[in-house]
Formats: structure tokens, sequence, C-alpha cells
DNA sequence: TTGAAAGCGCTACCAT
DNA sequence: ATGGTAGCGCTTTCAA
């Protein structure tokens, strides 16, 4: 079923379909209407290749996450859903199920498929840019070298400052936190807490590393205040291992706020719908998204970029009920 | 850039270019190497719609959702793209922000660019057979006619009618719903409510009707409440609603399950994360999500279908700790 | 207003 | 092992 099929049917040329279709003028009201008949009546659909190959207008963006389940993720991929749709591209979404080999594979198969990558990832850059063999790519909450590459930077070290502001205007004088360690270490996000603590001249020696999900963090603060009972509050890496704290607390008989205070970071909405709400380091999770959907058609119109300042998500205290 | 580029520069015909880009035999190893050296060398990447014009392969699925954010689409989509990376097909999101002019938008675009289309719709079948023009596509939790579509249905008449067992069992007498009425008036889950609560030889006049929302939740339980203080528990039209039902009760000073016993619809993973944990009728989410790509395969294939049995998702009774 | 011809970038088939 | 030729389905000149 192609357009010559249509054509034959019409008793046309395929030039003549191509102008009824694509509501060309240059064409007589009866022919196109005896065109658009015949197409309709045949079934006949453009192959998206055929005209992809001439009129090189469609773009395709691979957004890549690690979870579509986890929240947070699904709140930038509705960002950059949405970005996506205000400039007419498509794109395609790729779970990469949390695996480094799954990773691997996506990207294999990705660089035959979009214009453009955008996402999480946690291969190193030397073996991304192999993969991606050519492709201009956006990385968020991670920095870049490569040149074809770009970053979308998560700035914390405010937001969290406040947080610990907030708990120290309180009276909180051990504050704990719940890290989130990977295979790199250390989070960034512990750094900023120990700065925070260091300048109110407290310590930050009681951290503990928890398991990304609700579970791991209701065990990673049973293991901390085991070890650390005197704590009054806890910052956690993200607002997931925070509700997984606020379970745990109510199991230990910790009443949040009053014995323990509780801040996530992220900002979720789901924050909103746990018990005590969740006061949290807030990220504007859906600008995330759409800043790297807008970067990405920068790098692929070889614009000149947006300038840092720009590329980066400030996040800032959000003050609900946990603490 | 093109092949031929590739082939100048290595001094070969571009089948020899294409014969060591892909894999094939017949080429002799230096000359193979010769070839991937240059291509990479000019940063050569394969045109998608010249290959997808001559080997007729790739496969890409339209995935239509009314709200990423919606916990509920987002586990049908993960469930989705799992079952679509394990055919290698290729997943676009489409999100269409619950409107109906988006969702007219969407499918406009959507025929030119994908090879089926699975999810969620509000329009009628005459428009959105018109919209397809020619595509298959499964709609979920929804009847069809035309014979190029198909559907995934939800059963859920058994599993509501255990919610209402459950609850009986319990000694409560009046129990209530919150419903979730769309343009097409009552919904199919009311129906199984009040056919449940007829075997019990229950009355079934009091419901509420609720926003698809948290607050929306919350609010109607207000209402419901504030016109029959006499229930005892409630049954909510799905999870989201159920968790406003949750806050609310909070909010009045009704503990849960004690004073109000609540029983959700979906078995959102979200359930377990609120306190009390949400008892919910749980469907498959994931299931519901899987079963739609690969009956789209059929339809792709022109396979036979699956059975209506096996295209069809049941509900059953998931007892947390809300009721 | 219509049609013929060229060509988008690639792979398959048949030579050599 | 390599290259020539044809053709995938469509749009875009250019002529008529």
């Amino acid at each position: 079923m192609t357009i010559n099929d249509v054509a034959r049917t019409a008793g046309v040329s395929r030039q003549t379909v191509s102008r009824a279709l694509n509501d060309k003028g240059e064409i007589d009201g009866s022919t196109k209407q005896r065109v658009l008949d015949a197409a309709r009546e045949l079934g006949y659909r453009p192959s998206r290749f055929a005209r992809g190959l001439v009129r090189q207008d469609t773009t395709t963006i691979g957004l890549v996450i690690p979870d579509l389940l986890n929240p947070f993720f699904t709140e930038v991929a509705a960002g950059a859903l949405e970005a996506a749709r205000a400039r007419g591209w498509h794109v395609i979404v790729y779970d990469t199920a949390d695996s480094i080999d799954e990773e691997r594979g996506t990207l294999e198969v990705i660089v035959s498929q979009v214009d453009a990558v955008v996402g999480y990832f946690s291969l190193d850059e030397a073996e991304l840019d192999r993969h991606l063999s050519g492709i201009p790519a956006v990385l968020i909450g991670r920095e870049h070298r490569t040149p074809r590459f770009s970053s979308i930077r998560v700035e914390g070290a405010t937001g969290v400052r406040e947080a610990v502001d907030h708990l120290a205007s309180q009276g909180h004088l051990r504050i704990g936190m719940l890290d989130h360690a990977s295979r790199a270490g250390q989070s960034v996000r512990r750094k900023w807490f120990t700065d925070a603590m260091n300048a109110h001249g407290l310590n930050a020696d009681a951290v503990g590393n928890a398991v990304q999900s609700v579970d791991g963090g209701a065990a990673a603060l049973h293991e901390l205040l085991a070890e650390h009972p005197d704590l009054t509050a806890v910052f956690t890496f993200n607002d997931i291992i925070a509700i997984g704290a606020l379970k745990a607390a109510r199991w230990l008989g910790r009443a949040v706020p009053d014995d323990l205070a509780v801040i996530g970071f992220d900002g979720l909405q789901l924050g909103a719908v746990v018990h005590p709400a969740l006061t949290s380091v807030a990220l504007d999770t859906r600008r995330v998204g759409a800043l790297a959907i807008e970067q990405a058609g920068r790098l692929l119109a070889g614009e000149t970029q947006l300038p840092d300042e720009e590329l980066q998500v400030n996040a800032v205290l959000l003050v609900r009920e946990s603490a």
C-alpha cells in the first residue's frame, strides 16, 4: 500500500497524490477530493520513513531514566514530555531498570532511533561517548567533559543550608543524615549537609547509608538511631528515603516532628500526601526535564548553549509538617 | 554526512561500508577496520529513515496516557515499556494532560509516527477511528467495536465483592462510596459496588462524587460524611481518591480503620507508603501495560488475537491496614 | 493544474 | 571479498 496505489486508483500521478495529502495548493478541488477519497478507501498511510528521509524535519529525543516507578523520575519525565510536545518533538522513553547492563543495551539501540539523548546515566563518560557515537546528549545532575554533551546541574548547597538553618533555629543540635552512597562514594548532598552543619559549628558525623527505596530509608533510620539515639532531626538524601524514615519513626514511637524532625530532598508531590507532610529541600523537577529538552534542542541546532546559570536548577527549602 | 562520504574516505564502495557497519560476513578484516575507522573519524551515523525504509523491521508503539504524574498510569506505562523492550520495540509516550483537545492533537501527530497505538482515550470511537486512519489501537479499560481495535478489560466485580464481603464480615452495615463520575455518567465500579452491596442486602445509596485527585477525595469524603454521618466504611473509585479520604478522616478525627474503614481500587504501590497502608481492590497494573503491548503486536502481525479471557485483568482484594 | 524525473540514504541482490 | 544496480516510498524541482 503505497502512494502509487493511491495514484493508480485515483487515476492521477503520485505527485498529485502528494499535493492532495499535504494540502499544497496547485491542485484542482475535485481532483484533490478524488485523491483523498481513494486514499481513505484504501486505508493508505504515508510511510514515516520515506517521509522522514526526504523532509528532514521530525525530531525524536530519547529519554533515559533509571526507573519510571520512582516518582522523582516521573516528574522529570513529565516536564520533558511537555517541553517536547511544545516543540512538536517526539520522546521515546527508555527505562534502564537501574541496571548498568540495561543502560548499555539501551544506548546500543538508542543511537539508531533518536536525534539526541537526555537523562540519567551511570556509565562513565568515555563509555557513554563511545556508545552514543556522535549523538548529542544532556546529562542531568552530572558534569560532562565531552563538548558534544551538556549538563543540567542541581544546585542544592543553599537549600540544604536553609534546611539546617531551619532545624538549628528550632534548637536542634544533633542532626543526622541518611545518605545514599553510590559506587562513586559519598554524595554531593552529603557534602552540602556537612558544610551547612559546620557553618553552624555542628558535627556532621551521624550519617547512615540508605538503599534507594522507602524500605531502605526505614531500615537505615533504625540503624542510625540505634547508633545515635540522641539525634533529634535527620536530613535525607531524598524524599523516598525520608518517607521510609517517617515510617520507621512511627514504628519506633518517635513522633514527627516533635520527637524527630525529618527533612527530605527533591520536593516530590508525594511528600504532600504522606502524614505528616514532608518538609523537603525542593527541586523544580518539571523544570529539570524541560531544561534538558531545551538544551538538547540547542545542541541539535548548533545554537549557542544556555549560559551555565540557566542550566542550573536551584533547590529551596519547602516547609511542610515534618520539620 | 552519508554512507557515501564514508565510502569515499575509506576508498571503498558504499556497499562495503554497509557490510562493515552491519557486521555482515563477506568482508576482509582489514577493510572492515578501515571502514570503521573512517566512520568514527567522520562521526558518521546511519539515517534511521533510510534504514527503516529498506529494512521494514523497526516497530514503534505510541502510548497515550492522560497524566503521567498519576501513579496509576505510570505503573501501566512501566509495564508497557518493559514488554516493549523485551520485543525490541520503541515506545513514544504522549501525555494528553487529561484534555480532550490535547488528545485530538496527539492523535493527529501520532499516526505518522507509530505503527500502533495503545492507551487511554476519551474520544468516542467514531472520532478515534477517523483520527487513527488505519492504525491498529488497543483501548485500555474500554470496549471497542472497530475490528482494527482491541481492548484490555478490567474485571473488578469479583474483587469489589470481596471488598464488601470483607467489610460486612467485620460488621460494617453502612458503607458508602466515593465515585468518580465522568461525562459518561456513573462508573462501572459503582455498579460493581451496588451489586455487591445488594448481594448482602445492604443499601448502596450513600455515594458521593470525587474529583480525580487526593484533594478531590478529601473534599468528597467531607461532604459524604456530612450527609451520612453514620457511615463506618467507604469504598472509593480509586486509590488516589482513597488517599484523599484518609487525609480527610484524619482531619475529622476519625481513626482509620477503627472509626472508618477505607478501601480503594487499583492497588497502587503508593498505597503501601501512606499510613495506615491502604487496603485496596488491586489490579496488576504492570500486566495491563504488558498485555496492551502484546495485543498491539498481534494486531500488527495480523495474528489471531488473544482470547477474551486473557485480555482481561482481574482485580482482587489486597488487605493492608485501612480496612 | 498536472506529470516526469531526480534524489533523499540505505540495503539486497547479483555480478565479478 | 568487493562493487554495480535496483529500489524502499516519498517530496521537490522543473516542464508541459
